[in-house]
DNA sequence: CCTTTTTTGTTCCTTTTTTCACAACACTGA
DNA sequence: TCAGTGTTGTGAAAAAAGGAACAAAAAAGG
């Protein structure tokens, strides 16, 4: 019953259980059962369950989950084992942030070039990073680039994407609070951190039920 | 059939109908159908008339929505119309680009402090909020502040999450990758970059059927 | 004033996601 | 070896979300 159909929801939270699964065998943890792992990233343990359950049978009955075996799987599925390239475009304080951030350290994932427009910033380093003219993105070949992260003002968001587009890379992640146009074969995910302040506010102010979102 | 209960879904998604329409304003459009309003956020037009009609009849058949009146009732909805005042703990890059950022120029949310152990950066101003002790966090009486925004590191996040909480804040942006342990009357929102690209990578290498988020 | 066009609000149906409930199996300890 | 306990994996039910279709109402255009 391996990996038939992995529904969006349960693609959306394997990177949660997986830096989840980090820090466990970080620590030392060498088992977790569902209702405890559950509780600790705050979904139910049948949702988890179910969730392991798309991709085999990857614990065992009266047992649990073995941490290091799980987070190795979740490794292979979410980066397939291969270095995940990416650029980052504009460097200001998110972008500047993100580059100290080094994702590289505990996922396969590399920030290899960055992007801006302030020659003051162009030739320099950060965290080993290079950060190059803008110019240069326009006739750069980024075919091997996985996705670009857009770290750009709002008002330059669409033209920063347009022209990694038509370098090749086909992902992005945006953190400018604009909706981007782009063709529908290329994917974006959108990071808006006004939204989700507003969003924060709103539901303390509507204090219904107080889930806790993810 | 006013706001007899609005659904998660929908809730999520008035923050990004605000900012566009903010942007409508902005730049002069009076009125949208739900249809071309939809092609702009990239959701469904019934969704999107379906999210509205939750709140009772905003629009006028054979017309449209009046942005500006609709952007002023999801201000009023996601605001309330008061202030909302946030601290921000944690002044690094990322704590950074949000002091700049200054959410209070389009939405009805202010920083009003931040704080930090930096010596160096105690005492001085970033965008107008200045930035205290975190010690001095301990003593404080926040119970006029709505949310903290966590931008520490991940080692010092739930040590600065209790700081916050015994002093009266019952709000939560996490910006830290870790899951945070804290009673359940108060509200978390969690965002984290790392899980964001990861997702993203997930997806463009499963790529299945290419569906933008948000 | 009357016809045609537009577009909402809503009902109903489909799909997706979550939760329940439990059989099956594997550990544990005597 | 064997009862007893813990925990998974999953089928079936429930809940939530999304989308199609359309009546009703308003606008637009003579």
């Amino acid at each position: 019953m391996s990996s038939q159909h992995v529904p969006q929801a349960t693609a959306e939270r394997l990177p949660l259980y997986y830096r989840t699964l980090q820090h466990l065998v970080t620590i030392g943890k060498t088992r977790i059962s569902s209702s405890e792992f559950g509780n600790l990233v705050q979904i139910d343990s049948t949702t988890i369950r179910k969730d392991f359950s798309y991709f085999g049978a990857l614990g065992r009955k009266g047992y649990g989950y073995d941490t290091q075996h799980l987070m190795e799987f979740l490794r292979k599925t979410l980066y397939q084992d291969e270095l995940s390239k990416v650029v980052l475009i504009g460097v200001g304080h998110l972008g500047t942030a993100l580059l100290n951030h080094n994702f590289q350290k505990n996922n396969n994932t590399k920030i290899v070039r960055a992007y801006d427009v302030d020659p003051k910033k162009i030739g320099t380093e950060i965290s080993g990073t290079e950060i190059c003219a803008m110019d240069e993105l326009a006739g750069a070949d980024n075919h091997d680039i996985t996705a670009a992260i857009l770290t750009v003002p709002a008002a330059h968001a669409q033209e920063a994407a347009d022209l990694a587009l038509a370098s090749g890379i086909r992902g992005f992640l945006n953190f400018s609070p604009t909706t981007l146009s782009l063709p529908s074969n290329v994917y974006v995910r959108h990071v808006d951190m006004t939204v989700e302040l507003q969003a924060l506010i709103y539901f303390l102010n509507h204090a219904m039920e107080q889930r806790n979102s993810q």
